[in-house]
RNA sequence: GGCGACAUAGCCAAGUGGUAAGGCAGAGGUCUGCAAAACCUUUAUUCCCCAGUUCAAAUCUGGGUGUCGCCU
């Protein structure tokens, strides 16, 4: 009973599921303090496209990894690992609960298992090098390359897959490491247990709502919001730029196409993205899952969603 | 009313006698330092309907229905 109570709340979902509302419920019932897991939230000025929790809501408990950097900035799973453990630290020792919401998979990853990150080396010159030779003698190539260095990891990569088949080129040829030595670092977490939640909706409701909230970004100004980005200088090329919503209303400025067809993209982008994390999702065992659309009213999927949570985290902590 | 064109999956569409390309949407999946990224798999027992020609028809012939265009 007295246990360590060393356990985070993960609520996840796909984009639009409604996560805001419902980590900022757990963060009221349980003396919580919400930590981020999106890729695109973290960045300053990228409020609308990124569909950031509102003022008045960031202003309802505390929340950490969001507005916290430049648009210009790079970033990576492994420095949101970094910030995010640290995070969960500070909010465990001033007394609190460490609710993380968020879609962005890998980033939940980086926090449910113990990913060794630092195996893997960051080498631009080395990387830019395999690409120029990916251009000039075709992906097969390079494919075979990693053939001839590592059976197992060829086989598992599709030729296609150029990035990871230079990533894992880089890994065997810069670390002398072997892909599988990496792969032992994918461990359940042993600092804190987690208690995971899993929001959805039914398939036609999660499309409706995603057409609908496109429709609200756009009049809430979000072709204004990229104007403004695009005037610092921000391109595709820019990592935050790279988020949907900001990469179809960019090439509209430029006259490649009409307003109607960007809503369409960003539409067709964001039921394609959904779809993807329903399906990365869907390997948290752990999870449990809740379907928003069986429930008649947000009050009741919420205390729902609440009574669950503190019966996971109740059996969690007394088994310490 | 007359003339002409067209009719193939949810949508766009190729296919003019030999057993239904491709794209989009949809569905499923992969994922270890760009992850709102990158990548993979899958989707018509049948071509508007009926009859005919033929060993063989989405493809040819006749009729019907529908859509579009032009003319009066």
């Amino acid at each position: 009973m007295q246990g360590n109570n060393r356990s985070i709340i993960i609520i996840t979902g796909p984009t639009a599921v409604g996560k805001t509302k419902y980590a900022i419920e757990a963060a009221k019932a349980f003396r919580g303090e919400i930590i981020s897991a999106d890729s695109m939230q973290i960045y300053k000025y990228m409020d609308i496209g990124s569909a950031k929790p509102t003022k008045k809501e960031l202003a309802l408990t505390t929340h950490h990894l969001i507005d916290i950097l430049e648009p210009e900035e790079e970033f990576s799973a492994a420095a949101y690992q970094d910030l995010a453990k640290n995070c969960i630290n500070k909010v465990f020792n001033i007394g609190k609960i460490p609710i993380i919401s968020g879609g962005t998979g890998l980033y939940l990853n980086s926090l449910i298992y113990d990913m060794d990150f630092s195996i893997m080396p960051k080498q631009a010159e080395f990387r830019e090098r395999l690409e120029k030779e990916a251009r000039t003698y075709g992906a097969e190539h390079l494919h075979n390359k990693l053939l001839s260095l590592d059976k197992e990891a060829a086989e598992r990569i599709h030729p296609n897959n150029l990035k990871k088949v230079i990533r894992a080129i880089e890994l065997l040829e810069l670390t002398g490491g072997g892909v599988r030595r990496f792969e032992e670092s994918f461990v359940t977490a042993k600092d804190y247990d987690c208690v995971m939640i899993g929001l959805t909706r039914n398939r036609d409701e999660l499309y409706q709502r995603i057409d609908m909230r496109v429709d609200q970004m756009i009049s809430a100004g979000l072709v204004d919001e990229v104007i403004e980005l695009q005037s610092r200088g921000l391109s595709e090329k820019n990592m935050s730029m790279q988020g949907i919503g900001y990469k179809e209303i960019l090439p509209y400025l430029r006259g490649e196409y009409d307003l109607n067809e960007a809503v369409r993209l960003i539409k067709r982008n964001t039921r394609h993205y959904a779809k993807r994390q329903l399906t990365w999702f869907r390997r948290y065992t752990d999870m449990a899952w809740f379907n928003l659309s069986d429930f008649k009213t947000d009050e009741k999927a919420i205390s729902s969603v609440i009574d669950k949570v503190d019966a996971v985290k109740a059996a969690v902590d007394n088994q310490e």
